[in-house]
Parts: structure tokens; sequence; C-alpha cells
DNA sequence: TTGTAAGCGTTATCAC
DNA sequence: GTGATAACGCTTACAA
């Protein structure tokens, strides 16, 4: 493939003044720059941005480390930070996980030797200790020491969950989340922040009893059977905040199968919201998480890094959507 | 940050000795390599990948060019894909083009400069005569000239559907899909195999009347007005067959609104199949298609390049997957 | 076994 | 305005 020198051969100048043309920096006569974007053209010479990465010691490159794709709010997300790297002028590499902390960890490890601009990490694995500090990482939904970081507003969320099944005239709440994380790493992330904020508005409003559940986190889709069975065993509850979209439903389908009313009998809330066009059945009311928003908050920190600007962390608002569930 | 001169110099010997340690190459007494190893931790040395491409040619990225990662096929084929190149040493850049022509070739532009290992092309657009066939290229559900593509067995598939509409003893039979071209571009994607497939199959069993609806791609996802209209004025259909399980869903929904019951009054099949867990109505009776399949087609042949071997199309088997509509 | 040096394709600094 | 040339960090003959 044609490089700089042939060019530059070809029009009988130096490389200094074709790569003056290329860039658009310093002096070239307007002869010589038409001259050599005529060779250009003539022998199909295309910039190689693997030297200038070397040269320029930083080659555009930002690296998305995430659990799965395939999760529909991740896929969604994906897409707008792309987009908005993509504006940025920067290129996206991606990094399915798959949950694995060791994927995570040979994932960073690669990314440094592939010197990246900058790493997006969603992760629930305990990699705090091996993180390397110094590397221009964005983390989502989780806080590590001295990472900035952006999230959804999780305590307003919950909030808002616990006001709305309170004007509905729900008396037996229960909680439902899979984010506890103490049976194999003690991370804490800011996802649990849904059920805090939910939990402490129950309290302002006289509900101190509230059924918890919790379970680790698997594959963000799946609830284990035995929490299917704690769910039966309070038929009593009307109202129910889930952590998560992918989780309300699992609930509703088994209430439903257990002869409950949705939402008559039980009002049920999830989170995450947006749009999952394969629906036939009821729209889930759930509180929104906007990837729009979230992307720009992300491609805002990474832009700082690039300029070393001081970085800090976002918080991006949520919102109410109204479903049929609740 | 350290190179391997620093390690050299540290470690008293020359750079070709530590290259050699790093990359297990050629002859290196052990003391030697023990003492550089050590040197290497010491000093937190991660080898330069970039400079390591400027060398060898080659970067060890594959980019995937795709419309959409919203879209839940794609999200989950993107998933299988990433997968299957990490586990033969590749990295992925991910280009969502937004299905706009103008994106598609500047992505493949940058991706030239960027000298990647090869490009898996996802398009509707009419970018045949942009298309720079020298590059190695593998594309998707998509023919073009002198480059391999893989996609899923689509004529089989649509003989499947028709098989399953005429045992469930359909007779008023309507096919509807958002691959239609003709509007802005002449390209024609193996996804219109469906069609053929299916009408085919329906001939050879004597129903030669299908009412048959085509429209140009969209977002695939939302139907146009005149489309809906067109299934209402069509009363007498029992059985559908619609070219995604996106489109029919809408045609589901359409229906329902207008009184049909689903499958008794009609039958409706779509495909791609697979899961989508937030869905709390019907599962939709569908031609599956397989990600992780056609993610190892993908890679077998990107290997193939690389080893410089010749490269040929692969088609990938689809399933029938029962569901509620038909 | 090991070290020297050429080469990969750029950009940027300095003379001219 | 322009052209040598050093530098970026690595691999790999080739020599020793």
């Amino acid at each position: 493939m044609a490089s700089i020198i042939d060019v530059a051969k070809k029009a009988g100048v130096g490389i200094a003044t074709v790569s003056r043309t290329i860039n658009n920096s310093g002096y070239v006569k307007k002869e010589t720059r038409e001259k050599i974007e005529r060779i250009i053209k003539e022998v199909g010479y295309v910039p190689n941005e693997i030297a200038r990465s070397m040269t320029l010691q930083k080659n555009n490159i930002v690296a998305f480390i995430l659990p799965n794709s395939t999760h529909l709010f991740f896929g969604e997300l994906l897409y707008y930070v792309e987009e908005e790297l993509y504006n940025q002028g920067f290129k996206m590499m991606i990094c399915n996980s798959s949950m694995q902390t060791e994927k995570d960890l040979s994932y960073i490890d690669l990314l440094k030797k592939n010197r990246v601009d900058a790493i997006i990490l969603l992760t629930n694995n305990d990699v705090e200790s091996q993180l390397d500090k110094r590397l221009p990482i964005v983390s989502f939904d989780r806080k590590f020491d001295g990472v900035p970081f952006v999230s959804s507003d999780n305590h307003a969320g919950g909030v808002m969950a616990a006001k709305h099944l309170i004007k509905k005239g729900c008396k037996n709440i229960m909680f439902i989340g899979d984010d506890a994380q103490g049976l194999h790493t003690n991370v804490s992330t800011e996802v649990s922040k849904r059920r805090i904020g939910f939990l402490e508005e129950l309290k302002r409003n006289g509900i101190d009893k509230v059924i918890n559940i919790e379970y680790p986190l698997g594959n963000y889709i799946y609830i284990p059977d035995y929490v299917h069975e704690l769910i039966q065993s309070h038929p009593e509850v009307d109202g129910i905040f889930c952590i998560s979209d992918a989780v309300a439903a699992e609930v509703i389908l088994n209430l439903e199968k257990n002869g409950k009313k949705i939402p008559e009998d039980v009002k049920v809330i999830g989170f995450d919201g947006g749009r999952s066009f394969i629906n036939l059945g009821k729209r889930i009311t759930s509180i929104g998480q906007s990837p729009k928003l979230i992307a720009e908050a992300i491609s805002e920190i990474i832009v700082k890094y690039y300029l070393k600007e001081k970085v800090e962390n976002i918080i991006v608002p949520v919102y109410f959507q109204n479903g049929d569930t609740a």
C-alpha cells in the first residue's frame, strides 16, 4: 500500500510537505498542494492511522467493557455511546466480559497494551484491587476509589417508585433486587441506591415494614427458584418495586401464574424503561433511564480526559414511565 | 511509560533479547530471561501494541459495521461475534451506521486508515459501487460481487413457514416484509429469499394466490400506516408470514386491535427467534436464526483471511421455533 | 546466545 | 514555503 514517501517521490517534494498537505497544517503553496492532492488520488494513498498513533502517542480509540450487549438496556447504551464518541472523533472497541472477573481483567490488560485513550467500565465484579487508577477510566453505575463515574439518579428513582405505589394505595410493599453481592464479593454498586431511596421514601410516609428480597446477581435476567417461592409466600403484598424491568417481567409472570391480576391485585414497577419492541403484552410501569443522556455524560468525561481537564462524577436524571402494570 | 529500551538498559542486555523474552521467540538463556522478567515487573513495562502493529503490519482488530446494536437480534449477534473473535485473538471495533449510507462509507474509510485486519459489513445501503473489493470484508445477509458472505438459510426458513401454515390449514395467506429496496436503491439482500422460499413452497402445494405486501426498509421496527391499512383491508386472511419478529409483533398488535384472535383467527409466523426477555405476552412463533452459528461462520472466514487461505460463503441453518401465535 | 541496526509510516523541529 | 532528519517502540535479519 502506498505510503507518504511514495506520494512525496512521485510529486517531487519532501514528505514533510505531503504531511502538511494532508493535515492542513503549516504553509503549502497552492500549486504544490494541488499537485500533491492529485497524486494522492492517483496512487490511492490512505494515511496510516497506526503510524500516526505511534508518533502522536494517542490512537483515538475508546474501549467499552460491559457484561453483555444482549441485555436490551446495554445494547441501547452501547448504541448511544458509540454515536456520541464517533461525533467526538473516537472509535469504539467493544469488550463483552460475560460477567467473568478474569475477562474484565484480561481486557483491561489488553487495552493497556493497545494504549487506548479511555476505558468505559461497566462491571459488577470485584476488580477494584487490580485496577490501575492511572488509566483513564470512566465507570458506569459503580463507584471505584479515584475513578470518575456516571450513573442514573438511582436514589431519586427509588423515591419515585415509592411515591407512585403510595399514591396507588399500596399497603403491603415488597422490594426485589438482584444486586446482593455478598456471596462472593463485597462490591456495592450505585444500583443499590434504588432500594435505599425507595425504603427511605416509604419510611417518610410511615411505612416501615417492607419485605426486602435481595439475591446475588446472576445473568441479569432469570430469577432463582427460591425467590419465586418467597414471592408466593407473601400473598398479602399489593405493591412491588423491582430493581430492573427484566426482574419485573419475571415477577409479573410468576404472579399471574398464581392467579394474581396485575395491576388490580398487585402493582409492579420496574427500572430501566425505554422500549422493548418485541413485546406483545403489558408495558411495564418503570423508572426510566436515558441511555442518550448517560452516553453524553460518559463522552463528556472522556473528552475531558483527552484535554487533560479535571473530571467529575455525573448523575443523570431518571423519569417515571407510565405503563400497564402499576 | 516504560519502553523496551528502558527494560533492556536496566537489565544490561540488548533490546532484541527483551523482545525475544516477551514473545517467547528464539533463544534466551534461562538466567537472562528470568532477570528480564523481573525487571519487567519492576518497572511495570507493558508492550506497546501500536508499535508492534507498526512493525508487523497487522493489528488484530476486526471492525463490525452494523445498523444498530439496539435491535435485539443485532445485539445478540454482536455478543457472539465479539466472543468468537476474542477467542481467536482479535479485538472488535463496533461501528453503528444508523442505516445511513454516508456513515457506512465513512466508516469503511476510517477502517482503511486504521488498517483493520477485517471488516464485517451488515448493511442494506447501496454501497456496492464504492466498496474496495481488495479489503478483507465479510458481509452478513447480503451478496456483494467478490465479497464472501454469511447468511442464515433464509430460503429454507421461508419453506418452513409455508409448511407450518399449510399444516395448520391456512387458506388465505399473506406475506409482509420490509425489504423492498426499490424506492431509493436497487440492492437486494439475502433476506428476500425468505419470501421466495415461502412462495415457492406454497405454490408446490397448490396455493398460487398470496397477498404480498412489501415496503421499504425503515428502522427495522415500525410499520408505515398504509401497510396497516392494507392488512385491515384483507379480513379473509388466516395465515401471515412476516419477514421478522419485529414486524410480526406490530402485525399481531394491529390484528388484535381489530378484533382478530391470534392464533385462532389468524396464524402469524415471524423470523429471527431467540429470546426477548422483557415479554409479558405471547411468544411469537418464528423461524429462528442462530447468532452463535452465524458468529462462528463469520469468525471462520476472518481467520481464513488472516491465514491468507481461500474464503467461501457460508449458509447457516435455521430452526422452527414454536410459540403462541401460529 | 546475544547485540546492532534497519525498517515500519507518520509528525514535528529546524535549518535553509 | 520547503526538505532533511530525529523520534515514536517494536520485530527481525544478520553479525558476532
